[in-house]
DNA sequence: GCACTTTGGCAACAGCGTTGCTTAAGTGGA
DNA sequence: TCCACTTAAGCAACGCTGTTGCCAAAGTGC
């Protein structure tokens, strides 16, 4: 099923204009958080009149995504009916299967969290008992919540693969998964859409959500035992043509330098690890610093975010490292002025919701809105 | 005037969705040149209903913009009716403001120049002296179709700018133009929309509105007296934040390497113009592909492209160079398998050519879109 | 208590793509 | 030569979108 053809550009109809405004209202909503938002709020940050936005806030009720939550104080005439959304109106399941381990995380609408399981793997097990354990997280995970909608399933797996077609490439370590057509396995046993990407896009995403500005571009470098990227251009995940986006721990960063396990030579991934096993933390950090300037420069990317298990275990030292290179490059005249670096917190969990968040991220406009089929 | 607020997505309406659909036909009428297009295939193309795509082009009829064109071979039954774009219904002006000179150029709605003129320029003169130049440039090429309409200038620049204020940064070399509006006042003296772009990025878009495949992600990268690239993804200029994108030449590919210009040590362009500078032009080659290969792991591009004079004076050594990394590293299981390496023909002139292109991608959908002012 | 401001819904409206149907314009077999 | 069939493309009616004009609701402040 699902032979969705991504051939070209797509044209846009009524319901997918409608479909458009409603989810960009739902962004806002799901942005304002508790807080909540306003009528007119949602028509200036939309450019809508306040009249669509009455409209479309009314379906949202009738649906019950959204709700009334009190009254904003008065400026002189009636006051404002404050909005907010209805974060337990439906729910996704987030996996995260890792080499070592599996984590399901049930999220409500807001990306919260109400369920967390997690339990050993062996992602060299064979197929079928790794999607048996897959599934069996999942509909644990939905009896948290009986009657409450689930919309859907997101993955987030390590190695290459294709997001497009749902099917694993020879991830590292476990070349037996190559062509290994997960989404639709997985579909298959849970009864719901699947959506899979690789790890770091996941913890990207995770994290572009939980920033302030809404739509920035940013990127997330993920240092653990390997080196990768996610990156977030416009509030989507960037993934290129074939899921390929993201090598960043294998770019050359030191021309003819020591060898690396790729087979390739002054790879950063070898560079930074290299470092780190020999204590020397601040070279380690520099060696990182040195490619998310590239990163910065080469994207016009304003802020970069640090994870994983190497840099949860000294990150003032991975912070203070990466940005010292980026303020010296701008310093120069460079790119590079006022970008921020921060570290993402929570170590793995971010992975699993950020997964969910593949699932959520339609709901609310962030990806190339499935408008395609106008005939749908 | 043009006070364009920019400060979130936008929310799109019956006036929007119909520019939408419009500049989705127009730019398939773009692409399938002269050889045009039926109508069933513009259906097929967009997702529209062909009865909608009738109605959409039956308005680009009575504008002018697009014509029929024959008769498909019948395949049993109605023949089909060929449609194609009227390349001389509107005009685009295109500026290459470079260091030592001006190039003007008028392109048709196809993107094919039908006037140019070269003049010498200096750009460290007064800016009203090379605002004047700029304006007369433009006036004597709007002189060559006076009874056609000219859709605006796009002007692109070397240095650092603002593409989304219209205003200079300071070019390498000529720090007074720092802060200069040249948007705004060449708009002023020539009573036409300008587009402000980097040269790169204007170089880049008219490589990529060249190629076969409409929408792709791709890189262009220019080797003249320096190192930049331009970055076209999903169809558009990305820019970044402040249009600080593109910075590739200053990209660390050498950890302590030499020093830079930039004051920096080991960027690829000192590398790479030291090792063209002593003659070896392999290792100048190999050098451009270590950066090439860099950008296609990170941004999963598939298509590489290579332009400026330096290219130009030994294409085959560059290209050949450059995709041996790319093909090395793609062997070893990184990214890159399938990626093409090409390069730009005609030197400097699609600088020009693709500054026109900043004007004419508007209509053909290739920006973020001007929807936001719903109530413009 | 009255004038004023601000919010937000109701009703009418123009315009979008879609649907159902008809007409136009070919091919190919009897 | 005629007729059945196929494919293309327009006409008319339709449902639905956001917009506009207007008015009721609900506050503040003199």
């Amino acid at each position: 099923m699902n032979g969705s053809r991504t051939k070209t550009q797509a044209g846009a109809n009524l319901p997918a204009l409608r479909h458009h405004n409603a989810a960009l209202v739902l962004d806002l909503l799901r942005a304002a958080g508790a807080e909540g938002i306003s009528r007119l709020e949602l028509a200036e940050g939309t450019g809508l009149t306040p009249q669509a936005v009455s409209k479309i806030t009314a379906r949202l009720r009738e649906d019950g995504l959204a709700a009334g939550a009190g009254l904003r104080p008065s400026t002189g005439g009636k006051p404002r009916t404050v909005l907010r959304l209805v974060p337990d109106a439906q729910f996704a399941v987030g996996l995260h299967l890792d080499r070592d381990g599996l984590t399901a995380v049930l999220v409500d609408l807001a990306g919260r969290p109400v369920a967390v399981t997690r339990a050993p793997l062996d992602l060299g097990a064979p197929a079928d008992r790794v999607l048996a354990d897959a599934a069996d997280a999942v509909r644990d995970l939905c009896a948290a919540e009986p009657h409450k909608p689930v919309l859907g399933v997101g993955v987030a797996v390590p190695g290459p693969l294709d997001h497009r077609d749902g099917v694993l490439r020879r991830v590292t370590g476990f070349p037996q998964w190559d062509g290994y057509p997960l989404r639709a396995a997985l579909a298959e046993r849970t009864g719901l859409p699947v959506t899979l990407d690789k790890d770091t896009n996941a913890a990207a995403l995770a994290v572009a959500l939980a920033l302030d500005e809404p739509r920035g571009d940013f990127a997330y470098l993920h240092l653990g035992t390997g080196l990768g990227a996610g990156l977030v251009l416009g509030g989507e995940v960037h993934r290129g043509a074939r899921t390929g986006a993201g090598e960043f721990g294998h770019q050359t960063l030191q021309l003819d330098g020591p060898l690396c396990g790729c087979g390739g030579r002054g790879c950063i991934e070898a560079l930074c690890l290299a470092a780190e096993a020999r204590g020397d933390r601040a070279e380690a950090a520099r060696v990182l610093g040195a490619g998310a300037a590239n990163l910065v420069g080469l994207l016009g990317i304003d802020r970069v975010v640090l994870g994983g298990r190497t840099v949860a275990a000294d990150e003032d030292a991975y912070v203070r490292g990466v940005r010292a290179v980026i303020e010296e490059r701008a310093a120069r005249g460079g790119a590079g002025t006022g970008v921020t670096v921060t570290v993402a917190r929570g170590g793995d969990r971010p992975v699993a919701e950020g997964a969910a968040h593949l699932v959520l991220a339609p709901v609310f406009g962030r990806v190339g809105e499935r408008v395609g089929g106008a005939r749908g």
